[in-house]
DNA sequence: AAGAAACATTTTATGTTTAAAATATCGAAA
DNA sequence: TTTCGATATTTTAAACATAAAATGTTTCTT
């Protein structure tokens, strides 16, 4: 389709308005991989585990963690309001996956931790977890993971300067 | 971090080990990146002229398709759920931006379009809307688009494969 | 020690999203 | 023609998400 562009030199202008389609392009790309992972995530931990995505996540963020973490560490790192991980933590408790204790020396905190039960779970989601998603990365050699892991830091700089 | 690894060979195992842990790493940045541009969007959408993210995307598909399009159509592209569709196209027909007109020779389809002041205040968001992209994205040479764009395009054939 | 400000969480109200059921239409075969 | 399967859309129920108000706790300042 390009070898039949006109042959006019670009001025600044028209330079600046063929960039910004290039970016459009870029960013509904990334937002249809993402999503077509996410699904992928979401349909196979439901249909596999029955499990949420967002109830793997705060999950995951546990496993990391073994001294357990409060409410708020939870909100920010899973970057979500506070009121929603009291919604999906409420459920996990219910389910025997997490408990809430308190912390000691500060009644207005609790400390989550998965529970033995819990641990076990997440550890057997976790395994095909991973292999799910070097099935939706595909094959890369570790060359591109670098450029593109680069390209990514670039973005998240760009969009993180803009509102701050 | 690297410098100080150890130096016994890596055997096949490990190797796939690591292998999996760039993947996870290069999905939870792809993550991250396309929330925090979302979010931008999002709000920016909301604060400048007071409409949610999906709506936008709703108009975007039909001013690319001026002879409109059908509900299914629209649920295809926006690759969200039917239902989904027709509750955001019933808020925007209330608000008279686009209009739902049945199709003659089928009755069970609607013809959705832009009205006049639909396409009006559409063309006022694309402008800003592309700005936006282009600041999210930051600075990029051709040849990084290129790159990105191709490796994106490697992902969503490798997703698209998975579970056809 | 008392009051004010900040903090950690939950609750409430509202809205989004999906899957699945319900409704209605179409097309074709018996 | 009638019946059946496919199609197009809407409705419903459950999970998720946010913002804002409410509750209770801690810390700082005086």
């Amino acid at each position: 389709m390009d070898a039949l562009a006109d042959q006019t030199p670009l001025d600044h202008e028209s330079r600046i308005e063929q960039d910004d389609h290039h970016a459009i392009r870029l960013w509904l790309r990334l937002l249809t991989c993402t999503n077509l992972i996410e699904r992928h995530l979401r349909s196979r931990l439901r249909n596999d585990f029955d499990i949420t995505l967002p109830r793997f996540d705060l999950m995951a963020q546990l496993a990391r963690e073994p001294k357990g973490l409060t409410m708020g560490d939870l909100s920010q790192r899973m970057m979500v309001s506070g009121g929603n991980v009291s919604g999906i933590a409420t459920q996990l408790e219910r389910e025997g996956l997490i408990s809430r204790e308190p912390v000691p020396g500060n009644r207005r905190a609790f400390c989550v931790t998965l529970t033995v039960p819990g641990k076990k779970r997440f550890s057997e989601m976790a395994t095909a977890h991973e292999a799910w998603i070097v099935d939706c990365l595909g094959e890369m050699t570790g060359e591109e993971y670098e450029r593109m892991m680069a390209m990514l830091r670039q973005i998240k700089v760009s969009v993180g300067g803009i509102e701050d």
